[in-house]
Order: C-alpha cells, then structure tokens, then sequence
DNA sequence: TTGAAAGCGCTAACAC
DNA sequence: GTGTTAGCGCTTTCAA
C-alpha cells in the first residue's frame, strides 16, 4: 500500500471511462447544468465505478466561491459556548458552508488566527471569542468578507453584530433582585473586562443607581464556577450587607452558591437572593435550581449564521447590528412573590 | 463598495509592483526557498502594500498536500466531548492543520458528512461520534485519508484507535464500590448502546460475575443528566436492594445524586455508594463530589491529533490502537477506608 | 447537447 | 538566484 503511488481520480479518468469530455463530467455533478439525463447517468457510472469525487477545492479555485467559513471561538469548553459553537456549526453545514474551528483564548491568538483564515479565502466568519483589531477588520472588508460578532464589540464599521440587550439584561437583573423586597445588592464581575460580562454587570450597576440603591461590587478572577467559589468567600464575610447579588455568569454564580452553602451555611433565597446570567444546562439542576437570566445562545448561533449567509448573498448591505431581549427564568434562589 | 469589483490580489500584481516573476513571490512565501534576502524584502513589501496573502488552497491544489482535515462529533454540548474538541482542534492548528469541524447526532448524518470530508480532501480525520461504516473506511483507505477514532469500534481494519482500556475501567468501577465493604451492586446505562459506554457498563458486569457478586441493571434513557435524573426514581424504589451504583457516565450520576437526595433522602455514601466515569468538571463541583473514574479527554485528543499528522506524513505505517488506562478520583460518594 | 480551449492562483522543474 | 514553462483539477465561455 505504501509504495503504490495513488494518483487521486480526477474529471479526465472519469471522462475517459464514459467517453465524453471533461466538461461532461463537470456539468454531471453540477444541478441544473445542461446535460441529458442520458449523459449525466453514464457519467455517474463511470465516476462511481473510478471512485471519483468532485475536488471542491479546485472548484471553488475556478467558480471564486468558497464554502468554507470560520468559526472562532474561546473558552469551547464552556456549557454556554460549546452550545453557542455547536449550533452554529450545525447552520453553516445546513447551509452548504463548511467551518473551520478555531479555538483562541489570548487576543494575539485570535488575531493570528482570523488573520490565517483569510489565506483558505473563506466565505465569512463568526467570531465569538476577542474581537478583531481594526486592522483586520478593515481586510476583512477589503476582501469583502463578511464578519459577524457574537457578543462583541469592535471600533470601526463592517462587522455584523448580534448583541443581547444590555441595558434590558441591567435593568432585569434589578428588578429580579428587588421585586421580593432585597435592598441591599451587590454585583460580581470578572476582573478582565469582557464586553458582554462586563457590559452586564455595568448596566446593572447603572441601573441601581438609577433606582438609588446602593451596590457592592466584587471582583473575581475569571468567568468560571472556581472564580464564583473563591469570590464566595469574600462574599460571606459581608453577608450582612448584603441581600441580593447579581452574578454576571451561571458558573460563577453556581461557585458561589456552593462555597456560601459549603462554608456559610447561608440560606439561599432566605437571607440572600441570586440571580446568574446565561441560563446554562447546570442552573436547572437539583442542586442549584438557579435563579437567572436566560440569554438564547442557540437564537445567537443561528441568527449569526444567517446574517453571515445573507451578507455572502448580499455583500453591498449596510452591517446590521441585531440586539436580542432576555427573559427571566425564576427557580429556587430568588424569593416567591404573590404574583407568581 | 458594492459595485466595485474587488479582483484579488494575486502572484501576479505583487511580481509586477516589486518588478520580478511570480516563482519569486512563491519563493519569497516558502520558507528555506532559494532567494535572496534581498528579494524577499523586496517582493514581502510589495505584498504587504497591495495586501497580497498566498491562496493555500491553490497552494494545496499544486503540491497536492492539503492543510485540512475533519473532526467530527457528536453531543458537542457535553462537557466531556466539549473539552476533547477544544483540545483536538488546538492541537490540529498547532501542527499546521485547520480543522473542519461536523457536528452530527445521528449515524446517518455521520455517514453523510464523513464522506462530504472527501470532497474537500483533507489529510485526515478523528471521528468521536458513532463510527463510520466500513464503505466509508475503505472509501478512506483508498483515498490514503487517515481516520482515528476516538473511543470507536470499526469492523474493518484502516483507522487508528484511541480507546479506553474498557476491562480496566470496569475493575477500577467495581473496585472502588467494593473495596470499603458495598455488597449489593447496580450499573446504569444507556438504553442506546455506545461502543464506551455500554462497553464500560458490561466490563463492570462481568467483573462482578466474576467476583460471584450480583448486579443489578437499570437503562436510562441516554447518558444525560436529565435521563440519570429520571431513572434515580427507579434506583430510589429498589434503594433496599443496593449500596453500590456504577453510572456508566458523570452526567448520568449527578442526575441520580439529585434525584435520590431530593425525592428519596438518601445518604451518600452512608446507604449508597456512587462512582461516575469521566470525571467532567461538574463531579468536583461541591454539591456534588462525586467519586469517579477519570478519562483523559485532553490526552485522547492529543494522541489523536499526533496518530493523525503521524500518519500523514507516514501512510504506509500499519494501524495503531492506542489504550488508555484510566484512573480514580476519590471523592465523597464512596466511603473512606483507613488506607486512604 | 456537446467538445475545445482558456484560465482560476499557485508551485515545481528546468534552464540560465 | 532568477525567469520560463507546464500543470494541479476544475468550470466556463464559445463554437459546433
């Protein structure tokens, strides 16, 4: 096997075998193209008995379409990002395009990396990790090739964006908290700004203040359950400050629930209420029953993925940007109220 | 801009603008080319100016080595198969490789997309879904494309295998249920076979046959939480029979966990001993610490990423089944013994 | 409906 | 070191 060179069986061998030419063979395999049934069924003997298969690549060299696309993305091992990532891979493939995954947590890495995308002339690209520098985003428009952003923000024009509505996610965090009576609030956030954690955590924050009540702010160390169960520490030394916090991610919130439970032995909703962000898989589960805020990841994905396939269609349109509401998912960690 | 007819920048423009042949610009872009330092200055500034890229699919199209290769998944939303993703696909674009990536549930979209792969003709790919049919692996063998599977059964021989040492793993279950005195075992499983996991589940039977101990079976409906939930109501009716419970997945123990503390108040691990198998970041999580057998997700995808581009760039070499063994991690669902 | 010829963007031989 | 030529596998005019 190993010393049997494999020439790969291109459109001539098939043309060959079923006695045609080569564009034959080419309009065999293309829908609608002109060709007798008759030619098209010898055709595809012939491929079938050589094994043939159409090379997309070296099509897409000649038609100049590719459909191929980029899907970056961070933190993949994440409830909420690998669904985010999962449904949009599924939408690009039911839409004839072909993802390539690139996973990046640094910002350098995330710039190499879309940067590299543009050498396999992809379609277009989602991006749900860093945004892009201007730089490339600026080739990106250059080459025409459509950018859609989950989630981020970028300085200059050309991106698609699709963005929950932060203000909205501020101002029903507050009013989650409070619609059963907490007074005294507080928020927990990531150290490093994310715009759309951070962006959160913000409006919530502007909408305490808005409404004249004061708020706590602590910061932890990342997005994760561990940072949520570190934080929970400092969180129960001020527990009588404290009524109600707004934990900008489920898995910081979930981390923290379990350290004030674990260590604190803190009655949850009874003496303080939370409330998470993103409505992941584990927030319904027995043992936490959290109470939060349900952004629909898989609405994102597929929203992203037709924007993105529209602008393909469509590259002289204006970007959009798309803002997405979220609902309120109450369980077990904020108090019942009689309207419920 | 969107009647501009962008024409991209090819060889061509970048060897006019720095006045040499377009072999020089290809030169310039391979690395350890014959070409002076001088000309490459000359030819990378005239690129950079007219914002020239290589195409690396006409590049692939010419030297018949193509960068892409295909990771197909399924369940991408898990957080096992979530994290051996990440890690697969990380390592393909360390080596220089950009992964495809095909999400399918069901065995005949696997089939389908698979053989789509061919078409784009990557170099290779890992398969950690349901495993390709034997028609699709010798298609594979022909066409000289590496597959490994990861954690797979294949009738015919071809790809690589990564697997899981499935009579270890099924020891080390009934080991670590037994060794602190449970007597009256059970396993949960999936009503759906999988080669690993129904694999796992049946290694632990036999074992237990062969230690003369009985065990009862409980099916679930799949290896969610949600169907370890559901048939916790099960185990909880027959909890006078049992003290020891192998689930065949984490996501399937934390759901039983949940189910039997909330409905049933039992004690873990006074009356019930339970022992997960992944170890997912969930089972250390502190409402739940669960006792479990660790599989290296992380090791698996890289030994499969270094299987994939090994023979890749060795096609002759023989098929190679990697076994991994896995390990316990102790928590607080099985009881203490003084050795530990 | 079919075939011939040109060319997508690139690299590899070969000559100089 | 550098340029010329040929050709990767495919589709697409254009004539027939």
């Amino acid at each position: 096997m190993s010393e049997k060179i494999r020439k790969s069986v291109t459109s001539f061998d098939v043309a060959k075998l079923a006695g045609v030419s080569r564009s034959m063979v080419s309009r065999a395999f293309t829908d609608g193209a002109d060709i007798s049934e008759e030619s098209r069924a010898k055709v595809k003997a012939a491929a079938a008995q050589l094994g043939y298969r159409v090379n997309h690549l070296a099509r897409g060299l000649q038609t100049r379409h590719s459909e191929l696309v980029g899907i970056v993305a961070s933190a993949l091992d994440t409830p909420f990002r690998s669904r985010q990532v999962k449904i949009a891979a599924r939408e690009c493939i039911l839409r004839g395009y072909r993802p390539i995954l690139l996973v990046a947590e640094k910002t350098e890495e995330v710039e190499q990396l879309i940067s590299m995308l543009f050498n396999y002339n992809v379609a277009g690209m989602i991006i749900t990790s860093a945004a892009p520098s201007s730089e490339i985003v600026r080739e990106a428009n250059s080459l025409d090739v459509p950018i859609v952003l989950i989630n981020r923000e970028c300085d200059i024009d050309g991106p698609d964006v699709i963005e929950v509505d932060l203000v909205q996610a501020g101002e029903l965090a507050f009013s989650m908290l409070t619609r059963s009576g907490a007074k005294r609030l507080a928020v927990i956030q990531p150290k490093y700004p994310s715009f759309s954690v951070t962006g959160r955590a913000n409006s919530f924050r502007e909408c305490c203040l808005r409404n004249d009540v004061d708020v706590k702010v602590f910061t932890c160390a990342s997005q994760s359950y561990q940072a949520g169960f570190d934080v929970g520490g400092e969180l129960g030394v001020s527990l009588k400050d404290i009524d109600g916090v707004f934990c900008s991610t489920d898995l910081i919130a979930l981390g923290v629930l379990d350290r004030l439970r674990g260590d604190w032995n803190t009655k949850v909703p009874e003496e303080l209420e939370i409330v998470g962000f993103d409505n992941i898989e584990q927030a319904g589960w027995g043992s936490y029953n959290l109470s939060t805020i349900y952004q629909n990841a898989d609405e994102q994905a597929t929203a992203a993925v037709e924007l993105m396939v529209d602008r393909i269609k469509n590259p002289g349109r204006a970007p959009l940007r798309q803002r997405q509401l979220v609902t309120p998912v109450f369980r077990k960690t904020t108090r019942n109220t009689h309207e419920l």
